[in-house]
RNA sequence: GGCGCGUUGGUCAAUCGGUUAAGACGCCUCCCUUUCACGGAGGAAUGACGGGUUCGAUUCCCGUACGUGCUACCA
């Protein structure tokens, strides 16, 4: 296990963002190359610029530091591999897509688009989609069919052209992967993969290939997606000559809709209403927005910890794991085979538990961007006494207001209603002389203001169980928050009897 | 259509041939709390189907069904 290296791969999706299921990939791929104390190494592809979207590159490295995924050499810069963007590596993949021409294990191919979709049509059959492979490629204009004569005019003329794997006829492939063990797959199946385009740059089989063996990586993990490729790739390797160097393959289980069945995607978000995304993206092209699980609230380590779960388990009864926790006991072993559907409540659970074990200054702070507007000014110390006393009922950052903000400010709205249920002459002497009582008190600690109440209930004659809850209606202005002397601590005497005297007057 | 992969409660899931088939989320009941929540106790709810192999299958094998992925000069 020495001098192992885990690496990540992914593209900025064309549609930028990046989702659970990505997010999940890397932190997979973090999770073992710590637990075996390799190196994390991560790559940029932007092999296909006409889908580029402009910075998605730096929300993703956004995105993975927030999460608290910190790759070992920079994706961005230059490194002891690198670059490490394959728009940067550009002219390292044509060597090797010649090489294997040369070899006899590809070809050029000349064919238009066009000509493509002709052929796709005219080879179709009821039970059989066409492909560029041994069966159709005798038809195409390729190094294959043409003269070398003419193949050597063409390319020396500039002609537009790619270069393609020769897929063999019928090969018996086989290749372990640390998920799933022996995959087998028979060559005839997989078309002529293009492995450099027009513009020249490679595609992602070639890539992968050539940067893993460049870049010395060992083991690489990546969504179930790309199972169906694996037998090109198993081929490039042998071809180029590099089968012993080849990394070990884990292929992920997919992130299904928590309704249905399917790949999860941004719409379900959207349509069911949680964040499918790592944090906040606005897609610079059409400026649509789409909601993080920063932005809703959500704590790095709490996302970190729910998305681990989702797909791998430890085998202990312990659902709560911190990163080190999660590498210390993370194995490759117990990845899950199937899919797994996506529960936000579960999500929603797992933040709460990291709220409730937070500190709460720390909280305050994060939860700051939040009270954007709310507060005339944060006074820290402040908001994080108001967070001790509400935290354990907050499932998402952005429920602070809500379930806080009469600790801060006279209740918007009052429950009048349930006062004046049962209200009667009696209780309306009772707070008025409560609020007298407080505007003479000298102390005002939850145990003092308690006491008082307590006092005057016994001098009154009535029971403590009809007052309690239009006390609570008159702070707070319903039926929820905490012990309700400890909120008119909080708020102070004044402001306590302020409030209780409003709402007598509007009954 | 072809090929790959998968399938334990509503969801996440343990079990690596013999268990009363864990645990968690959610749901329900109760306790705590003169509110809500947290916390605690309890409850309902699971091996897709059909064949094998075996003394014994959730577990191993085959088939079927269902799901899902791929089948681009996208990754």
């Amino acid at each position: 296990m020495e001098n192992r290296k885990v690496r990540v791969r992914f593209a900025p999706s064309p549609t930028g963002g990046l989702h659970l299921g990505g997010v999940r990939t890397v932190l997979y791929n973090y999770l073992f190359a710590r637990h075996h104390g390799g190196d994390f190494v991560l790559r940029i592809e932007d092999t296909d610029q006409s889908r580029f979207v402009p910075g998605a590159e730096e929300y993703i490295m956004q995105c993975l530091d927030w999460c608290g995924l910190h790759p070992d050499e920079s994706p961005v810069k230059p490194g002891a591999y690198g670059p490490y963007r394959q728009s940067e590596r550009k002219a390292l993949y044509r060597q090797y897509a010649e090489q294997l021409v040369a070899q006899g294990n590809a070809y050029y191919a000349f064919d238009t688009p066009q000509e493509l979709e002709q052929m796709r049509e005219k080879h179709k059959t009821e039970h059989h989609q066409a492909q560029y492979d041994s069966r159709t490629r005798g038809f195409m204009r390729n190094s294959l069919t043409l003269e070398a004569t003419e193949v050597t005019s063409l390319l020396q003329a500039g002609t537009p052209h790619v270069i393609r794997i020769k897929m063999p006829e019928h090969e018996s492939l086989v290749f372990t992967d640390m998920i799933r063990g022996e995959v087998h797959f028979d060559t005839s199946v997989v078309d002529d993969k293009v492995l450099l385009k027009a513009d020249g740059m490679p595609t992602y089989h070639l890539a992968v290939v050539v940067d893993d063996y460049l870049m010395e990586i060992t083991h690489a993990f990546r969504g179930e997606e790309w199972l169906p490729s694996a037998p090109v790739h198993l081929l490039l390797w042998q071809y180029l000559g590099w089968s012993g160097k080849m990394p070990q393959w884990a292929h992920l289980p997919l992130i299904l809709k928590p309704d249905g069945n399917g790949k999860l995607s941004k719409r379900d978000g959207d349509r069911l209403g949680f964040p499918v995304f790592a944090m906040d993206w606005t897609d610079p092209r059409t400026q649509e927005q789409t909601v993080g699980f920063k932005e809703r609230g959500f704590l790095p380590e709490a996302f970190v910890n729910m998305l681990a779960m989702l797909g791998w388990n430890s085998g202990m009864e312990q659902e709560l794991f911190s990163m080190d926790e999660l590498i210390q006991h993370f194995s490759i072993g117990r990845v899950h085979k199937g899919g797994a559907k996506f529960d936000y409540e579960k999500a929603k659970w797992f933040n709460n538990q990291y709220i409730q074990k937070t500190d709460n200054d720390v909280l305050a702070g994060l939860v700051l961007p939040f009270l954007e507007g709310k507060l005339e000014e944060a006074d820290l110390p402040r908001i994080a006494a108001a967070m001790g006393m509400v935290k354990d009922r907050m499932h998402l950052l952005t429920e602070f207001w809500p379930q806080a903000a009469y600790l801060f400010e006279a209740p918007a709205e009052t429950d009048i209603a349930s006062v004046q249920a049962k209200w009667k002459p009696e209780h309306k002497v009772f707070f008025e002389a409560f609020a007298s009582r407080i505007d003479a008190a000298s102390e005002w600690t939850e145990e003092s203001a308690e006491q008082l109440f307590n006092e005057l209930v016994t001098a009154s004659g009535l029971k403590k169980g009809e007052v309690m809850l239009p006390l609570r209606i008159m702070l707070v202005g319903g039926k929820f928050g905490p012990a309700v002397f400890a909120i008119a601590a909080f708020i102070g005497k004044e402001e306590t009897a302020a409030r209780i005297r409003s709402v007598i007057s509007g009954l």
